[in-house]
Formats: C-alpha cells, structure tokens, sequence
DNA sequence: GGTGTGATCGTA
DNA sequence: ACGATCACACCA
C-alpha cells in the first residue's frame, strides 16, 4: 500500500451513481483494527482493489430497493453519501453499497467483488469454503463474509471509519466492462447496463 | 466451461 | 411469498 494512499472525501461519493460506479473500480477498500488511530501511515488489516461493482438509481429504477420508497431497512440509502449501506438477503447473506448522490437520491453503488491485497489469512479464515483465493472475494456477499461486514456496520460512514475507500494512485480503467446487473427479475431494471468491471480481472463474479 | 437446485429468513 | 446469493452436484 503507497504511503500516498488516501481516503475518498465525501464530495467523491456525491454523484449519480451510474458516474461514481465506473470510478470504484480500482480503488482499495481497507478495514483497520478496531480502535486504531486513523493515521495515513497505518497498516490496514485487510484491504482489497474493487473490480466488479452495481449503479442502483432510488425511484427511478425498478432495481432497486428504494424504488418503492424509504422503509426502514433502506433508511440509509436515503441519508448523505459516502456512508455504507447493508442488507441481508436470500436469508443468509449480506451486501454492501457505497451510498452516492445527493440526499434525498436514495441511489447507491453494489460492491460485487475484489482482489484480496493484504490480510489474506484473516479472509481464508473467514470463507474456509473459498478453494483459490480469487473467490475469497468474487460476489457481493463473499465481499461481506471476507471483511466481517453485517448489519451492524449499515450506515457506517466510509471518509473517516474502520472501513473506508483509498486511491492508491491506481486510475480505474479506460474501458471498462460494462454490462446489465446481475440477479434482477425481468423487467425490475434488468434491462439497465449498470454493471461495472475491469475486463478479464480473475476475482470477477461468476 | 456450463446449468440446476437447495439452503434459509427479513421484509413487504 | 420472494429475494441486488452461494456452493455443490453434475454434465461437457
């Protein structure tokens, strides 16, 4: 991790979400020790370089669960950007969003997948199910599992927690791969290209 | 490489 | 009921 690393201000993440999506992909997502100071120079526990993420849009997208309003469960989605947004799903896993635009937007970034850069152990104890390390991360809830993310880190607040979002100095791609999202029932938003990723990365999602 | 299926529970 | 999923079984 180059010493130049440096956590992402808010004003990052206060965009319309199909904007900031293709901006994610090659940042570092990093999760320091509990009760770490927050100094640059500290060495995170975990981090990993996000390949694979998902725009969601609030009330205009059919996709997304802000699309029938706010309900407690996606209350965060509505709050400012730059916060996490957590839910669980298929009644067994967990998800994470960077939360983006203005508030009141309600539209939000799916992180989809990684590759794993420090704290390796910690993730394979974690995903003892994971056979190669290119799937300790590749999934939206294999992201959550690797880096202990539930509920209780819904709405945490990604400029200045334990878990934040770093530029290396690592630009995203040029051209990235783009296609529709995943997991969506027809006509829900599945017909929107608003899946992002860096072309051929092994930690993709299947 | 691909497809099919069961697990398991909060939310609407 | 159904889901912004995963892992395993199987076939190729």
């Amino acid at each position: 991790m180059p010493v130049r690393s440096r956590a992402l201000p808010r004003s990052f993440f206060a965009r319309d979400s199909r904007v900031l999506a293709p901006e994610l992909l090659n940042k570092v997502l990093v999760r320091r020790p509990i009760g770490e100071p927050a100094g640059e120079a500290t060495v995170p526990l975990l981090a990993a370089r996000i390949v694979e993420v998902e725009a969601y849009c609030g009330a205009e997208d059919a996709g997304s669960h802000a699309y029938r309003g706010q309900t407690a469960r996606n209350a965060t989605m509505f709050g400012p950007a730059g916060h996490l947004y957590v839910y669980f799903t298929y009644g067994m896993h967990w998800c994470a969003n960077a939360v983006a635009g203005e508030p009141g937007t309600a539209s939000a970034v799916l992180l989809r997948a990684a590759a794993p850069l420090e704290g390796l152990d910690v993730m394979r104890a974690r995903r003892p199910k994971a056979r190669r390390d290119r799937d300790l991360l590749s999934g939206p809830a294999k992201l959550c599992a690797a880096f202990g993310i539930t509920g209780a880190l819904d709405a945490a607040d990604l400029t200045k927690g334990e878990l934040r979002i770093l530029d290396d100095g690592t630009p995203p791609p040029a051209v990235p791969l783009v296609t529709t999202r995943i997991g969506l029932a027809a006509g829900k938003g599945d017909e929107h290209p608003w899946r992002f990723g860096v072309s051929a990365d092994p930690n993709l999602s299947r």
